[in-house]
DNA sequence: GACAGTGAGACACATTGTGTCTTAGTGTCT
DNA sequence: AGACACTAAGACACAATGTGTCTCACTGTC
C-alpha cells in the first residue's frame, strides 16, 4: 500500500476503507486501556469488530505493521488539527508561534502518547527517538515546509522545520522550567534567533 | 512487632510482614494499570519490589492465592473505613443508613472495583457473584452482625445483614433509577420495611 | 453463477507466563 | 566466628497465550 506519492498532503481519514479506520482507532483504544506492551492482535481485532483474518489481510505483516500504520495515522491526524489551528497566520513569526504552541498543547493533551510514555521505557521512548523521530521529522516537514514558502526558500525552510520539530519533541519529552512552549509569548522570544531578519543575511539556524 | 493475637477480627494491615503488604498493594496498582486479565505474577513481584521466589513463598499456590488474598485484604480495608464512619450511630435506623450509604459511596469511589468490572465479563463479575458474593457476605457478617447486638438477637441480625449486603452489592453492580443508596433519605425509606417495629412481632425480612 | 470481501477457526510455531527448584548473597543473633 | 532466617536471581519443565498463515463456508453485488 502506502500510495507512493511522496507529497500527498493532508487527509488522514480520507479515502480509506472503514475497516482499516476501525482497526487504527482500535489500536488507540486498546493502548489507552492496557498500555502498549499488553495489547494483542486479538484485542485490536475484537475492539475493531473485525476478524483476525481481516486484520492480517488489511495489514499484511501483522502487529508491527499495524502499530506502524497507527503511528503514521496518529501523526496525520495530529497535523490535520494543527493546520486547522494556524489558518489566520500572516507573518512568519505568527505562523511559527501558532504552530509550536498548538503542537505542544496537542501533545500535552493527548493521553495516548502520555500513556505510551508511561508504560515501559524501551517501548515508546525509543520509538520516539531511535525509530520514531526521523519519521516525525519527515511527516512534519511534508506538512509544514510548504507553509513557509512565502517566507523563504526551500533549503532554509527545511532546515528551520527540522530544528524546530526536534526542539518541540525534546521539550515535550523532557519539559524544561526555562521555556514553556505552550505559552505564545515565551515561544515568540524563544524562536526569535531562528527567524531570518530582512537586513541581516540569514544565519545558519542550527547552532549547538 | 509481632503481637500474635490469633482471632482479632479487624485490622487489615496489622501485624503482617511488610513484603506481604507490598505484594497486596502491588496487586491493586497493577490491576489499575493494566486490568485484571493482563496482570502477571512478574508484574506484581516487580511492582512490589520483591523477587518472584519470595512471592511464591509468601503466597504458596501462586496467582490465584495472591488474588484471593488480595480480595480479602481489600474487603478488610473496606470494612475498616466503614466502621470508622459509623461511629456515632445511636439508633438501629441510623446505624443501617450510615452503613449502607457509606458502603455505597466507598464502592462507587473505588476505581479498582470499577476497573475490574470494566475489564472483561467473566473475570470479576463472576467473582462478585459466583465466588465472591458468599465471601463478601461472610466477611460483612463478621464485621456487621455484632454491631446489631444491642438491637436484636443473632438470628435476626444475621438475616438482616444477609439481605442488606445482597441488596447493596446488587445496587452497586446494577444501579437503579428508582433507589439511590448513596442518599441517606432514600436509604432510610428503602430500609424501613426491614427494621423491626417495637409493637409488631418481627416479620421475616427475607421475602422473595 | 462468478466474484470480492468477510468471519470462524484450525494449524504450527514463537513467545510469554507459571510454579518449583537450587544457588549464592544478605544481615542478625549468639 | 558460625548458625540462622530470609532473600534475589535465575535455571528449569511445562502450560498458556499470542502470532501469522491457512482453508472453508457464508454473505452480498454485479
Amino acid at each position: 500500500m502506502t500510495a507512493t506519492e511522496p507529497m500527498r498532503a493532508p487527509g488522514a481519514r480520507a479515502d480509506r476503507p472503514a475497516a482499516e479506520l476501525a482497526v487504527l482507532d482500535a489500536v488507540k483504544t486498546c493502548c489507552e486501556r492496557w498500555g502498549v506492551d499488553k495489547v494483542t492482535v486479538d484485542d485490536i481485532a475484537k475492539q475493531a469488530g473485525v476478524s483476525r483474518a481481516t486484520l492480517y489481510r488489511l495489514f499484511p505483516g501483522g502487529k508491527d505493521v499495524v502499530f506502524d500504520a497507527h503511528r503514521v495515522y496518529e501523526l496525520d491526524q495530529f497535523f490535520e488539527v494543527l493546520l486547522a489551528h494556524i489558518d489566520g497566520a500572516e507573518t512568519l513569526e505568527q505562523l511559527l508561534v501558532l504552530t509550536i504552541t498548538c503542537a505542544m498543547r496537542e501533545l500535552r493533551a493527548d493521553e495516548h502518547l502520555a500513556i505510551m510514555l508511561a508504560s515501559e521505557p524501551g517501548a515508546v521512548v525509543s520509538d520516539l527517538t531511535v525509530d520514531g523521530l526521523p519519521r516525525i521529522i519527515r511527516v512534519a516537514s511534508a506538512y509544514l515546509v510548504p507553509l513557509l514558502d512565502p517566507y523563504m526558500a526551500r533549503p532554509q525552510s527545511r532546515a528551520l522545520v527540522d530544528v524546530l520539530v526536534r526542539l518541540v519533541v525534546s521539550y515535550f519529552l523532557a519539559p524544561s522550567e526555562l521555556v514553556d512552549l505552550t505559552d505564545p509569548d515565551e515561544t515568540r522570544t524563544f524562536i526569535a534567533p531562528f527567524i531570518p531578519t530582512p537586513g541581516i543575511p540569514t544565519p545558519d539556524p542550527i547552532r549547538i
